[in-house]
DNA sequence: CGGTTACATCTCATAACTGAGATAACCGCA
DNA sequence: TGCGGTTATCTCAGTTATGAGATGTAACCG
């Protein structure tokens, strides 16, 4: 009933089972949500070969995560570390508490802010993140080889943008 | 010792804090590790908006996609549906359960091979994502729309490309 | 000051998902 | 036919993460 809408300029005949459903959606919004699944796709199977890499040590990508920025960046506070690799508030304890147990990372009082506890990687950790991290950037860089290193950053100019703006707007909830 | 890597287009001075580290990698291992940590968090920012819409009705992402998919393809496998939406053996067992609890979805035996079965929506899972979709959509695309429609559309051609290739390639697994 | 609001982290119950193995069925071939 | 290998789904124990509230601290304001 209503208006029929026009497959547009979707190059399959769709409808090829009698219980399949098109949506009726404006152009750039359709737009949007094909990089959306794209994307998810497209991240899912890279953090496949990711995790299977990481895994070989013991450890989760969310951990690595952890690592790597306490590496590139010095001591953190957690709550820098929470909203750098996007973890709940419950996530962040348990992460660097299981990475405390391993000898990995230690926490460091706050002097300005006694609430407030930095996490800094041990001796251990520092050999462990050089050890393992030119290795892992390789794994990496071989699972996202399907485009050209232009073409890589040329995507990652525009995700770059596209996830600031995602991140700045206001989340919506509900109850 | 070796060579001292520039900090070549990274507009901040780096090592701001004397316990960071900066690794030594080639540029185009270093640029599509960089592609990859943009993606994550451009995808997880994105998906927070996607979680906390379909939240509204009481659906996780993952469940969504089921129907999303089902929605506009029609009666599934059971394993088409897994691949497509890239999770474990368990989970899309775990998945379809939930949903066939809720209503919103059945399982019908396979003619052909009866080991599979498919998974189909019912009328009320129809309903409920002719109800919702649109607005869910219109979410997706207000969370993308950090970058203009014709950027998105050339950052889908590539991350096509770039996951299609990933998806592929074995993932080496340890034990 | 004392009170209120905001914030950083932690605790804990529970949700969401994984992955190894079980079960049953299919397929090719001798 | 019967056997071995493969495949589709399911079971279940364990892992990883969430989010609401608790706790202790800070910052502001009259």
């Amino acid at each position: 009933m209503a208006t029929t809408a026009r497959p547009a300029r979707d190059s399959r005949p769709l409808s090829q089972h009698p219980e399949a459903h098109e949506p009726a959606l404006d152009d750039r919004t359709a737009a949007a949500l094909r990089l959306w699944v794209i994307m998810a796709r497209a991240h899912t199977a890279v953090a496949a070969h990711a995790a299977a890499d990481v895994s070989r040590h013991g450890l989760t990508l969310a951990e690595f995560g952890i690592l790597e920025a306490l590496y590139h960046r010095g001591p953190m506070l957690l709550g820098e570390v929470q909203k750098r690799i996007l973890v709940s508030s419950g996530g962040i304890t348990f992460l660097v508490d299981r990475l405390v147990a391993k000898e990995l990372v230690e926490r460091r009082s706050c002097e300005s802010d006694r609430r407030a506890r930095y996490a800094a990687l041990t001796p251990k950790g520092v050999a462990l993140v050089a050890d393992i991290f030119p290795a892992h950037a390789a794994v990496v860089a071989r699972a996202m080889e399907g485009i050209s290193s232009e073409e890589q950053q040329q995507v990652a100019d525009l995700l770059r943008d596209m996830g600031r703006h995602a991140a700045m707007m206001p989340v919506p909830h509900h109850d």
